[in-house]
DNA sequence: CTCAGCTGCTACAATAAACGAAGCAAAATC
DNA sequence: GATTTTGCTTCGTTTATTGTAGCAGCTGAG
């Protein structure tokens, strides 16, 4: 292996940047911002829309989305996004294009 | 709770955006994409930059992520991104970028 | 008012994923 | 040829996710 090479390039990932990465490798963390793009939904129909998922998880995401203010709770709606959370979801409006554009042949394995 | 009205939007989820941000749902996966944007890494200088994770959970994340053609591993150098990688990396840069405006005053707790 | 149904959650046992340390064979370097 | 580096693999432990059940509070119908 050609040595020395992988220590040249750098520029650290930041702090904030390893944070969101770290919430977004939580199971259901973005889908659950994408799927209240629609609009506010209530935390069982919002369930529901991530596909019926522990409502254990669910409730952790929520609490961690919040902490982040990307979501917020609304006292008769359920769980809307916030201005914040609006412009994330704008970020996966981006993965959702490339998404449609790079993963539309794949029927690939796992492991 | 005001009835019905969460009922009423749609626009569902894609089965290609359901699959990244599936894959996206796995620890370390997009850190790992984030971690190549400097150029091709070696499995262990990869393994370094996202903080000396576990190998075999890189493993079966650098696996998951060709499947996907996301990145591609080259004989002398180890794995880079494809050029749906750097695409995909290119989100990433507005994550970043939002995680730079939106993350700096929250040292939040999680629970 | 009363009751059924919906709601936001919580509890908990079971399964799956991630961790981390150790190690190994092959390739690169010395 | 010996040593180091590299890309992994294995495996026992810890942590996260799942799924089912259930409960207390609110809501709307009768």
């Amino acid at each position: 292996m050609v040595k020395g090479i992988q220590r040249l390039r750098s520029a650290r990932t930041s702090e904030s940047m390893a944070r969101i990465l770290d919430l977004s490798g939580r199971r259901w963390a973005l889908r659950a911002v994408w799927e209240l793009r629609v609009g506010p939904l209530n935390f069982r129909a919002l369930q529901a829309a991530c596909g019926d998922i522990s409502p254990s998880v669910l409730q952790r995401r929520l609490h961690q989305l919040r902490a982040l203010g990307v979501i917020e709770k609304i006292p008769q709606l359920g769980y809307r996004l916030s201005s914040s959370g609006e412009r994330l979801f704008h970020v996966l409006v981006m993965l959702n294009k490339w998404s449609a554009e790079h993963m539309t042949v794949t029927p690939d394995s796992d492991k």
